[in-house]
DNA sequence: GGGCAAGAATTGCATTATGCAATGGTGATG
DNA sequence: CATCACCATTGCATAATGCAATTCTTGCCC
C-alpha cells in the first residue's frame, strides 16, 4: 500500500454514512410533497400518475413492469384513478388486445403540483448551502450517480421519488 | 444585492437536479437489498423490524408514531411478525396497559442481514468514485445534510431507508 | 383458411396494509 | 373514589398485491 484508502481506511464508510444520511433527509422530503399536494390519493395511484407523466401514455403490461407489480394490481388501481378522473384509458385502434392507459388534464395537473413543491422544497434546502460547499456538491453527486448507473435501473416512477419502500 | 446567485441563476437547479438523479439510485440500491436477503417478508414489515433493531424495544404507540401509522396497523403487523417469529411482545411490569415489542434473535439476524447488503451495495458505488471526488462529496452530503435538517423529521425506519413511497 | 400458441387485459380469490371508530383495561389526578 | 387520559386491541371498510384462471385478439404454421 502506498499512501492511504486501504480495503477500507474508513473514508469509504464515511461516505456511506453521508450517502444514507441525506438518503433519509430526502425521504421525508418526498412525502411530504404528496401529503402536502395530493390529498385524498394514496402513493401506489400517484406512483402510477407519476409513470404516466414521465413516458406518456402506456400499456397496461408496460406500466406494470416499470411500477414492479402485477398486471392486475396496475388494472385495479387504473380503475380507480379512471373513476376518480385523473386517468383514462384509451382503446387502441391499431391492436383491439392492448389498451393504452393516459392522464387526464386533472392527472397532469395533480402530479405537476406535487413535482413542483417537492422540486421547491429541494431548492429550499440547497439554497441553504453555504456557496462554497455548493460546487463540490453538483460535481461529488454526478460522481455517486455515475458511479451507481451501471446497469441504469428500472425508469421512471424513481424520477419522482416515489416507490413503495425507498 | 452583491456578486452573484440571482433568486436562482441555475446553480440551484443545476444541484436540485444532481440530489434527485442521486436519489433514484439510491431507492434503487434499497428496493435490491430487501429483495434479495429478506425473501417471503412484506415491506412494511420489515420496516417494522428496522425500527426496533435501530431503536430497540418499543411500546406500540411509539412504533406507530415512528412509522407514521395507525396504532391499529401496527398491532396487526406484529401480530404477523410474532407468528413468523421475527418479533415478540413483552409484558411491561411497571405498567401494565402498555407492552413493548423486540426483535426476536431471527428478526435481528434479518435486518442485520439486509443492513449489511445495502450498505456493500453502497460502498460497492463509493469505491468506484474517483478518489479526488469523495472528499468533495462528504463535505458536499454533509452540507446538504445539514442544510435540510432544521427540524429532523421523524427518526429511524428512515436510517434503513425504508419508507412506503420514498 | 383453420387451428393453435402467445400476448393482453381482466376477473376471482386470498392475504396484507391502512385508517377510523369503538371497546376494555390501566394509571393518574383531583 | 370518580373521572379523565392513555394504551392496546378489535370491528369494519377500502386499497394494494400476487397468483391463477378466463376471455379476446394476434400471429403464425400447415
Amino acid at each position: 500500500m502506498s499512501e492511504e484508502i486501504p480495503p477500507n481506511g474508513g473514508e469509504v464508510d464515511a461516505i456511506t454514512e453521508a450517502v444514507l444520511t441525506a438518503s433519509r433527509l430526502l425521504v421525508g422530503v418526498s412525502a411530504k410533497s404528496v401529503a402536502a399536494v395530493a390529498g385524498p390519493i394514496t402513493l401506489p395511484q400517484f406512483r402510477l400518475l407519476v409513470a404516466l407523466g414521465s413516458r406518456g401514455p402506456l400499456k397496461l403490461v408496460s406500466l406494470a413492469e416499470m411500477l414492479g407489480v402485477n398486471p392486475s394490481t396496475a388494472t385495479r388501481t387504473v380503475d380507480r384513478l379512471v373513476t376518480a378522473g385523473w386517468a383514462q384509458r384509451n382503446s387502441n385502434p391499431d391492436s383491439r388486445r392492448e389498451i393504452t392507459v393516459s392522464l387526464t388534464d386533472a392527472g397532469r395537473d395533480l402530479v405537476d403540483r406535487v413535482t413542483e413543491y417537492r422540486r421547491s422544497e429541494i431548492s429550499a434546502i440547497v439554497e441553504r448551502i453555504p456557496h462554497e460547499d455548493r460546487a463540490g456538491l453538483v460535481r461529488a453527486l454526478q460522481a455517486f450517480t455515475e458511479a451507481g448507473e451501471e446497469p441504469p435501473p428500472r425508469a421512471s416512477p424513481y424520477d419522482a421519488g416515489l416507490t413503495e419502500w425507498q
